[in-house]
DNA sequence: TTTTAATATTAACATATCATTATACGTTGA
DNA sequence: TCAACGTATAATGATATGTTAATATTAAAA
C-alpha cells in the first residue's frame, strides 16, 4: 500500500462515527438502514460516511432488493482492529 | 485499549506530517532538532505535532544535554505498520 | 406505469484542525 | 550568573470536516 493510502485508511478510522460502522462492519454485512440506530446518527450522516468509506475502497456494498448491504473490503482493517484488542 | 484511546491513534496516524514523523521515529530514537528538515515543515509546526504525539501517549522524549530525544512510545504502532507493510 | 421505501445528495452552518509567524521559555555550559 | 541554543507556546488565518435538515434520486414492487 501507498503512504497516502495508509493515511487514509487511518483517516477512515480516526472519527468515532465512522470507527462505530467499522466495528459494526466487521460482525459482517449489515443492511444500511441498520447502522443510522446502531451508531445514533441520522439516515443523512451514516449514508455520507458510508459513501466516504466506499471512495477510499474500505467497505463496499451490494443491492439485495430494496436495500443496499455494505461489508468490509478492505482486508487488513480486521487485522488492525485485532491487534488492538490484544491486552 | 478504549474505543477512544484507539481513535486517538489513528488520528496520530490520519494527516501526512505526523504519519512521517512516526514513520521516522520507527527507526529509532531520534533528536526534535532533526525532524523539521526531514519531513520538510518548520521547527514550530514539528514541535506542535510532537506535543500531540506526547498527549496522546504515542511518543515520549527524554533530554541528553541541550537537545530532547524522541521516541516511540506506543508499541502497537510497529505491529500496525507491520501490516501495513505485508504485500 | 406509478408509487413508495430506501438511500444519496445538497446546502448551510458550526467546529476542529493545520500551518505559519512571531515570541517566549528553559536548560545547559561557559 | 548569564548568554545562547533548542524547544515550546500563542495568536492568527485558511482550510477541512462533521452534522443536520431538507430534498432528490433510484430501483423494486404493486
Amino acid at each position: 500500500m501507498t503512504k497516502q493510502k495508509n493515511i487514509q485508511l487511518f483517516k477512515a478510522l480516526s472519527t468515532e462515527t465512522r470507527y462505530k460502522i467499522i466495528e459494526i462492519l466487521l460482525d459482517g454485512e449489515l443492511c444500511a438502514c441498520k447502522i443510522p440506530a446502531l451508531i445514533k446518527k441520522n439516515q443523512s450522516n451514516t449514508s455520507m460516511h458510508l459513501a466516504k468509506l466506499t471512495y477510499w475502497n474500505i467497505i463496499k456494498s451490494r443491492r439485495d432488493g430494496k436495500k443496499i448491504l455494505y461489508s468490509i473490503k478492505e482486508k487488513k482493517i480486521k487485522e488492525i482492529f485485532n491487534i488492538l484488542k490484544k491486552k
